[in-house]
DNA sequence: CAAAATTTTGGTATCGTTTGCGTAAATAAA
DNA sequence: TTTATTTACGCAAACGATACCAAAATTTTG
């Protein structure tokens, strides 16, 4: 059994009228008599008729609909974000389709494939940790696919990007570490292919040099399954734990890199107590961790706000557009209990 | 600028074929040498051809793709399930549309018409706390449109449905508060319309019966939005905790609901303290809380699965179903320290 | 009142794909 | 070689909607 809806044809059928003629009439268009609009109208009112967006498409090659693909909805982050997409796509009659790539670079390869051969009129798009290959990205780009980044973002692809100061964010989370007085901060990150990764690495080691602390390879550690693989953080936990010299305190990056590490620290017992740590996250339960949680916290709504704005932008605009710029918002940062215990 | 794929006709074309030959060379139809179909085969991959998936859609009348409706993402129940729900329908070549209500009737509607008008071929719903009228359901269900409803079911539709037990989860819950001495057990729960709500309140009020505590109809609290409105969630508690019998235990229904209580109850600092809780919640961090919470945990991945496979079947279904049935799957009960707080 | 101008409507191609039907070419049987 | 069978392919319609162009129907003008 299949679901049927009323067509134009049926209502042409019904009222004695052709195709076009309907057609015209319920886009009001100014050759139709306004006897016939009103027919035609109030027929289709009554019998419920719903254009075919699918023959649309195929007709327009547009869709009114964007694509986006993140690593994960289950992240505050990345919800909270789709949330700001949302809010504008709505206002804009654009219709959104959210895909997950579990940070897998192949999972995002055909996700975005899937996307662009289903006509979407543009994608929002925040990479997968395991990306280190956007040739693909960058070949529909070229071939005229509209695509804003926002937070997980292709440096080198030509287009609008949206981020926050994560260079900031990872500076003044570990400045805020070092004035504790904390020396041996350690810093659990993405995958290094992350733009990201990179910008809050700089930032790292921007606050320990401007306080002159000598920076230690070690004590960086990446996952470059961005959280998704829980042994990879564990492994990097414990081993920078068991490590001549273990650190005093913690700067981690992203929701789920957080939140793994909290849990696998709580879990573990041959680690000391009193680890001070701050992440970036934008979980709304911080506050009922114990300790609860410092955070730096990025304007995911509007973010993703910004990147929808972006993207209707480019995919309205008349003429190709040439000068992209990317809009950096502010992250803030969070002071509570888990960076508080202060080491004299 | 908009972006352009390859078509069947460019083929052809190239070819010196007709449209039909190679889309029937494509599909590897009999009727066509082998030497056509490996020319054309081979030039397809070679200018990597993908079929245009709307134009699919418009002939077969069908999308390969169906519409999840949830309240939320930013949920661990609901995300888990979609994340359920799309490695079985990955599996099976189906694409995943999801769509948020945020607990509105309105935009659940919106989005329910939208899904169905775009040819999805099934449905996978699992209403919002303010949905009390499901005739526009009914009436989609009723001409053709393959519905299953898991978690937030509506039990007049007849198709079938996939949820916990949600009166077991909730009597088991109440036990054992009961059994840790409490015996002025509160229930915070969603709107009184969930069909969900009615069983958990079941649950909750046999418990009491079979310990031989009167029920207090001032002890249920409903949330008529279902914790997407805070001060709705703030006033029942406040009004809870001010009247004359006030709660020394609680038990609340949802992820939303559960941490937005124990958010307004930790910043309420009229509330006494040592107060026994535990909730309906499938995050991953309710054991980094303080203290650490007890939850009625669902299997919600399974249920995503099993509600896609369900839906499959009917979608794919040569003849009408006719027998429908639903699925109840066990929840688990976890204790932790929030309702482990014995009062003598 | 006829011719011209205008308004209103219908016919048809189109988007990309599949499919039933028809037919030329190739092969097999006579 | 002629006729009967296959085999291999092309034509055209269809899915639902739109848009250009032409054809009615109507109104205006001389």
């Amino acid at each position: 059994m299949k679901y049927e809806s009323v067509t134009i044809k049926d209502i042409a059928q019904q009222l004695n009228l052709s195709t076009s003629t309907v057609s015209r009439a319920l886009r009001g268009s100014y050759e139709i008599s306004s006897k016939t609009k009103k027919l035609v109208v109030d027929y289709a009112k009554k019998i419920n008729y719903q254009p075919n967006p699918i023959a649309l498409s195929l007709k327009e090659r547009r869709s009114h609909s964007i694509g986006i693909i993140v690593p994960e909805i289950a992240n505050s982050f990345f919800s909270q974000a789709i949330d700001g997409i949302e809010s504008v796509a709505y206002k804009h009659g654009y219709h959104v389709n959210i895909s997950q790539t579990h940070e897998s670079f192949e999972r995002e390869m055909i996700n975005v494939q899937h996307m662009a051969s289903r006509s979407m009129d543009g994608l929002l798009v925040s990479v997968s940790a395991e990306t280190n290959d956007s040739s693909y990205l960058k070949n529909l780009h070229e071939r005229g696919l509209p695509i804003v980044f926002f937070d997980r973002i292709i440096d080198e692809i030509d287009t609008y990007k949206v981020v926050c100061d994560n260079f900031k964010g990872a500076y003044n989370a570990t400045t805020h570490l070092i004035k504790q007085g904390y020396k041996n901060i350690a810093h659990i990150t993405s995958s290094s292919h992350l733009f990201i990764t990179k910008k809050r690495l700089e930032g790292y080691k921007k606050a320990l040099e401007d306080y002159k602390i000598k920076f230690n390879e070690n004590l960086v550690r990446y996952c470059d399954h961005g959280g998704m693989d829980i042994e990879e953080v564990r492994n990097n936990i414990i081993s920078l734990f068991s490590s001549k010299n273990a650190p005093d305190a913690i700067i981690s990056a992203g929701d789920r890199i957080t939140t793994v590490m909290i849990s696998v620290m709580k879990n573990q017992s041959s680690i000391k107590k009193k680890i001070a740590y701050i992440g970036f996250s934008n979980s709304d339960l911080t506050d009922m961790f114990s300790p609860s949680l410092s955070v730096v916290r990025q304007p995911a709504f509007e973010m993703g706000k910004t990147a929808m704005e972006l993207l209707i932008k480019i995919i309205e605009s008349k003429r190709p557009i040439k000068e992209f710029e990317t809009k950096t918002m502010e992250s803030k940062i969070i002071i509570k209990e888990s960076s508080l215990i202060p080491k004299k």
